[in-house]
DNA sequence: TCAAAAATATGAGATATCTCATATTATTCT
DNA sequence: AGAATAATATGAGATATCTCATATTTTTGA
């Protein structure tokens, strides 16, 4: 981890610029960190001195349970807050916060600006929004989780990250986050490609018949 | 629906007073909503205009997906909020939620109070700590319902409601509930029962060895 | 009070998913 | 560059969970 200084940190908080969204000067306060890819930002079961607020790059909310299954509970992205639950709570098992490629964060320490946080209607605002969006995800994805097998939530999963109609997600990680054995993935996966959905291309899978896709991933959808 | 006038909503403001949980004089506006059991509290894909607050009473927040299957994604208890992400948030698929036994709730008119509510710190910071912990919440349950089968799970559910070492939930809404098939919740109850920890009395089950449930259960606890 | 509807119960076969074992590549580190 | 580590890949058997069919009991509503 790297805490830009002097000119660097200037032009970061002018680049962007967070101070619309508090009606405290809090710029005074803010640090700017920077975390290689693969570094923790906040490590599991240790509690976080700053509430994060993301500007660049993107990270894994992990945590490992006592069988040894570890759960990607979700992406983090730029425009995200880090550790607002242990600003808001007292108690609080702290889940695990991986950058997945270089990231850069404003890091606002709790034990300066905690109270004046809390007392701001504009920064609760926006935090209440962005918990209740979480909150919202969780919720879906946990009903979907239950209610559709993989088929269904991982031609959504593919939809949504393919990138010119290329999907080249890292198995294991995909693994974590839609909570199957690896084997099983690969097992769907071969399936896809059977049916001609997706051609396999050295690493990669090229999406040959979007549509059926679409049609397996609209299955989640009720909103 | 019933709404309370008069001597008896002035009774009911009285007794559980929620002016305290607002900076402005929220109780000029406030209704008081009662709903019988099983009665829709909110009905799946309805905006609401009221934001609720439940006092006495509990609840059930349902989804029903395209192939049929419906999740409960969650019970409300008094002192929660309900149809906060509709006030929080312009474009929402409404969750149905469905009075599990009478239920009395303060209902606040959002087009009336919003932009007050919105602007108030008090009722955002305890807004904020009731959804950072329904996010929490839903995460942690998603995270488990993957890492772990039924038989942990249950156990933890049954330890949860029972009462007096007496565990009497309605099999139906445990599937619902757990995500699980009817068929494969008695199967999994029969092992229990099987293993000696639970023996059936009629259609209540009584707990004979907690201690065997408690480790099942344990394994869920990370935190 | 009786019929309809809902909830409980059980069997049997299907399938989604897991575990484990083992090879074969990539990638990383020294 | 070479060894160590991580990621990908595949097979085979086990198990968790689902679907469907059907029967019985309880609850509900006219």
């Amino acid at each position: 981890m790297e805490t830009y200084k002097d000119e660097k940190k200037q032009q970061y908080m002018r680049k962007y610029s967070i101070a619309h969204l508090f009606s405290f000067p809090v710029e005074e306060f803010i640090e700017v960190h920077q975390y290689e890819r693969d570094e923790w930002i906040i490590q599991e079961g240790t509690r976080s001195n700053f509430l994060f607020y993301v500007i660049e790059g993107k990270g894994k909310i992990y945590v490992t349970h006592q069988n040894g299954k570890v759960s990607l509970i979700n992406f983090i992205n730029t425009h995200d807050y880090i550790g607002e639950m242990e600003l808001l709570n007292e108690v609080y098992y702290t889940k695990g916060i991986q950058a997945l490629t270089k990231t850069i964060c404003f890091a606002i320490p709790i034990h300066h600006c905690g109270t004046q946080l809390l007392e701001d209607a504009k920064f609760l605002r926006e935090l209440t929004k962005f918990l209740s969006i979480k909150a919202t995800i969780m919720a879906t994805r946990y009903s979907q989780s239950l209610a559709f097998p993989l088929e269904n939530r991982l031609a959504d999963f593919i939809l949504q990250t393919a990138d010119e109609g290329i999907y080249k997600e890292r198995h294991i990680t995909v693994c974590d986050y839609l909570g199957v054995s690896y084997r099983h993935l690969l097992h769907v996966l071969t399936q896809f490609c059977d049916k001609g959905y997706l051609q396999k291309r050295g690493r990669h899978y090229q999406i040959t018949r979007p549509q059926s896709l679409y049609n397996l991933a609209g299955m989640l959808k009720n909103m």
